[in-house]
DNA sequence: CCCGACTATTAGATCGATCTAATCTATATT
DNA sequence: AATATAGATTAGATCGATCTAATAGTCGGG
């Protein structure tokens, strides 16, 4: 192994199946046949050039391989925003399964702006990605994702969806999540229940608010449009939210949030404005995030387990990879309530 | 160029330069030229190119062409925790930066396992990754740093780094933000201050107790090593970490925590122990993240802006690959102290 | 001693782009 | 008219691996 050093310390060309075919005495056929566990080699010649790679210190060109089997082993991950701990959580199950699999993952954040998105996917595309796993940006155009049933390659879309395409979906039912916490607000007496936070151009809003609907529909309650009241979906969103809602001529009892950070700001205005959450005014959150739990009282939540969403778009990603005669599935998973502190019977004089 | 039609049309072999060239009457060698936008082609024969391009839905692909010219434009970005908002920020940050300079990057997620981080160093090699963004799973091993040495391509550590190698480091200067931490409770009067958190087997745990230490020193006071309580680093930890400190036989009067996450569980159990924030209890945290201000009372807390480190690290790594000649540089960036409401003077009776 | 049936190995083409060095015009210079 | 110069294009080798089809070598059966 000494001689090695020299090969090692010249910083030169790298090393190739043409260096390790010359070092073992064989061809480069046998080297790629050792390369890729081949049993048609002998055991002898095998050992040789295991010692020449050990020597020379090679590595393994995958892009070269890649190229000549016509294949890939990179697939592509593109969400909104991955600061936010729902999608960041989504992103981890999504990496640690493609790598399991033996994919590497090319990331990146588009900041919800859909030129970079075109710009990434495109990028990712020229690398030849397998297949995508897309949270696509707000305001993304219908005719950019049409355009990518043209590719080569699947599609998933995660969290998010367009609604008029033909690519597969894995997201969690907001709708029945929505409907679920509604109920139990219902069930608790509440009947003027508002929904604070988000936007009607977001179809994780328009599901959720599609279920609040329905549950209220189905309890005979006559729908009030005032009660919806759109913001942005962080601390501060929630913050207005309430207090739009508060300022309302009959404000409500209770309210079901976008999402566990607009609750976060929910709850932050609720003490700010004296109200004793849990008693005066019940909150129910999204998403359940690890912050949730924390909150005091606790908070009341759907959650949607995105860390093992992540795990099923990647096995639904492969799925197609393997099979692209494999129809799209829109795989819808269903939520779970799940119950802390921050939400009690109707309060008294209500 | 109507014999062209009958290879798009099939949904078979990818378009290549090849049919590229034939469709434009030229030679693949002109093509080329066109793809790269030389100025050596003449205007009409650019703009036929360019025709043949859109008709046949031609698209680049960057991996034979990485491979012909011996470079790369991947760089590898590997983070223990991606859920953790801080580390979040941090990728965002390299990421944005990396894609404005024309990289892709291979993400992973390596939940500080060390063998699952050597694992995918390994494979993102043999992608030919033209460098190396790395936050060292806790338990690396010095050995597997140093070998990193031996690769051709750059690494940059981030925000944790091994102490004995000479690769670079991009990362806040934690000795220095908790030594301001800690003189900002000195200067309120604060004589027995906690550290909160951490574990002295990681560096940026080693580094803030340094600097918490210093400080101290500075002001005369004597160690006491039953101060430094080591807890897991996510809330419970500070949850525990508070209550193993109030039990001292002196408990302290202000505790400065690892991160803020850690401050939040300090909070928490501070709130059950019924002391009062800022009046009974000083507490400052580290990091501020998002909800570090929306506390009750506002989290005061050290900054360290990690979108920006990772916008650091990112230039850092792309100067190192521009010019493989230039020194690993170690770049500590200052962090600031943000003053908010958890701070109060010493109370009276202690 | 030849033939078929294995086992182990290999020469050479190939994946899709780029690069080098050469070729071929057309125009300007002497 | 011959030559130099610049502009535009191209043939063919090349990057690092893999694949196909062919070739040696070995052995037993007839």
């Amino acid at each position: 192994m000494s001689p090695s050093e020299k090969a090692s310390s010249r910083a030169s060309r790298r090393v190739t199946v043409t260096d390790l075919a010359d070092a073992a005495g064989v061809s480069r056929s046998t080297v790629s046949l050792v390369l890729r566990n081949s049993p048609l080699v002998k055991r002898e010649t095998r050992r040789r050039v295991e010692e020449a790679i050990e020597r020379l210190g090679y590595v393994y060109n995958r892009n070269a391989a890649n190229l000549r089997r016509q294949t890939s082993d990179m697939v592509a991950v593109v969400i909104h925003d991955l600061t936010n701990p729902f999608f960041a959580e989504l992103a981890v199950g999504l990496e640690e399964a493609l790598e399991a699999a033996g994919y590497v993952s090319l990331m990146a954040n588009t900041g919800d702006d859909p030129e970079r998105q075109r710009r990434v996917m495109e990028t990712m595309r020229e690398h030849g990605a397998a297949g995508f796993i897309l949270c696509p940006a707000m305001g993304t155009e219908t005719r950019q994702m049409a355009a990518m049933t043209g590719w080569n390659a699947p599609v998933i879309q995660v969290m998010r969806w367009l609604p008029d395409t033909r690519l597969g979906v894995v997201a969690p039912d907001y709708a029945l999540g929505a409907r679920m916490a509604a109920e139990r607000l219902l069930t608790l007496g509440h009947r003027r229940i508002a929904f604070l936070g988000g936007n009607e151009a977001n179809i994780a809003t328009v599901e959720r608010v599609r279920g609040y609907r329905a549950a209220l529909e189905a309890t005979g309650i006559a729908e009030d449009p005032t009660l919806v009241v759109p913001a942005a979906v962080n601390r501060g969103g929630g913050v207005e939210a309430l207090r739009t809602a508060l300022a309302l001529d009959r404000p409500p009892t209770a309210a079901l949030c976008f999402s566990d950070v607009v609750a976060f700001g929910t709850l932050d205005a609720l003490a700010a404005a004296g109200l004793a959450v849990g008693r005066d005014f019940s909150v129910i959150g999204f998403d359940d995030i690890a912050g949730a739990r924390h909150t005091l009282p606790p908070l009341t939540t759907v959650a949607v387990y995105s860390r093992e969403l992540g795990r099923r778009s990647a096995a639904a990603l492969l799925r197609r990879i393997a099979d692209p005669s494999e129809p799209p599935e829109q795989e819808i998973v269903a939520p779970s309530l799940i119950v802390r502190g921050t939400c009690g019977p109707v309060p008294a004089e209500a």
